[in-house]
DNA sequence: CTAGTTCTGTACCAATTGGTACGCAAGTGG
DNA sequence: CCACTTGCGTACCAATTGGTACAGAACTAG
């Protein structure tokens, strides 16, 4: 398989695993090269050779932080109505956030405040960005399935959501409980309007005005 | 009034508000020591012999912030009904959090979240957790006068109510507008148990039994 | 075995970090 | 004028930052 040379001594993907974790604690600029290499095990021109500069592996934490750790988001937009939706998203947040044996809060709540400027800001907004619209399309599909009222906002509604788990990730990196941030789940979809059919989804093929 | 020796060629207070500047945009261990005394005018050695070290610095910067940036606190612990102090408070921080001429976000959620050890996340979290003390205590007391229903939870309310707040700061330093985060204050408020004397405070001089 | 390729480890780099020693300037009381 | 006290500026410190040069180790192809 490999074409030659000698094979690399370290599994890349735990290597990976341990910098999503040092990022996720630290943030972008509290994770240092030296505390990066420690934890994955490696030297850093290993590091270099296999990640590239430290924006390169931030990224790819990004990435792999959203594949292993953001699981909810996906399972949350799959539900059938929209309160469904943002419930299991509030939920599935304020359970990933605290979970024992990771880091309190979430990586991209983390590390997007610590810097200010840097290209790190701007694929932190564009990560929270993408959340947000893929909600809000989600949420259109629900006026069209009249499973959201036709005056209800989706980019609003969308906004709201992130901007709770914002607020729990905070949070939770605060020390408050998991039992805690659940019931601010439950007390923030108080506000989120309930679904106009009861309950059972209806299971038309596609939305036609 | 000044015992003796040369007098001091600066102003310590305008030296104090530009140090909150530049720790609100970029945290505490963002913030170096060379754009601190840049952006204060002063030499280094100047600063210590004012300040003390960095630490003892972002402390009198702490201070100095909540008393000219967070005043919306007590102004909102002074509404006559709990639905009003709720509300004063989560407006004024979306209002505050996105002042034109300041940095967007809180200084306090924006520099809790870049350390982690240190003392300084346990400074935030302590003025974090005096806020909610503050407005657990203001809850009692509603429930104290019929203003609240006795089985509301005074300190969930205050726990939901800093924790949407931590919502807003974060999405105000994602540059999420004003109007979009008073919109969002609108719609969490629709989660908080509403007054239950018809807005007309009762006067009664103490709660007693 | 040799040539070519790729990874590892040591040892280094310039730049920046928080913090300070020390001589001088600028005031006051005598 | 004199001590005395205090702030200012330069010039420095050790430690750490992100990043790299280079020699050699480990593998494959011939």
């Amino acid at each position: 398989m490999s074409v030659s040379g000698r094979p690399r001594g370290f599994d890349i993907d735990l290597a990976l695993d341990a910098a999503v974790d040092v990022f996720w604690r630290r943030g972008y600029d509290g994770a240092s090269l030296s505390e990066l290499t420690t934890a994955m095990g490696i030297n850093r021109p290993s590091l270099y050779a296999a990640f590239g500069d430290k924006t390169q592996l931030f990224q790819s934490s990004l990435r792999r932080y959203v594949d292993r750790n953001m699981g909810y988001v996906a399972t949350a937009l799959a539900q059938p109505t929209a309160h469904e939706v943002a419930s299991a998203f509030l939920l599935g947040n304020a359970v990933a956030v605290t979970t024992p044996g990771l880091p309190a809060g979430c990586l991209s709540v983390q590390a997007a405040v610590a810097t200010e400027g840097s290209s790190q800001l701007a694929l932190l907004s564009e990560n929270r960005a993408t959340i947000e619209a893929l909600f809000a399309d989600r949420f259109r599909r629900a006026i069209d399935d009249g499973d959201l009222a036709a005056d209800d906002d989706p980019d609003e509604l969308a906004t709201f959501l992130v901007t709770v788990s914002s607020g729990l990730a905070i949070r939770a990196a605060d020390g408050v409980s998991r039992d805690s941030l659940l019931t601010m789940v439950r007390r923030a979809m108080v506000a989120f309007p309930p679904s106009t059919q009861s309950s059972t989804h209806t299971d038309h093929p596609s939305a036609d005005s």
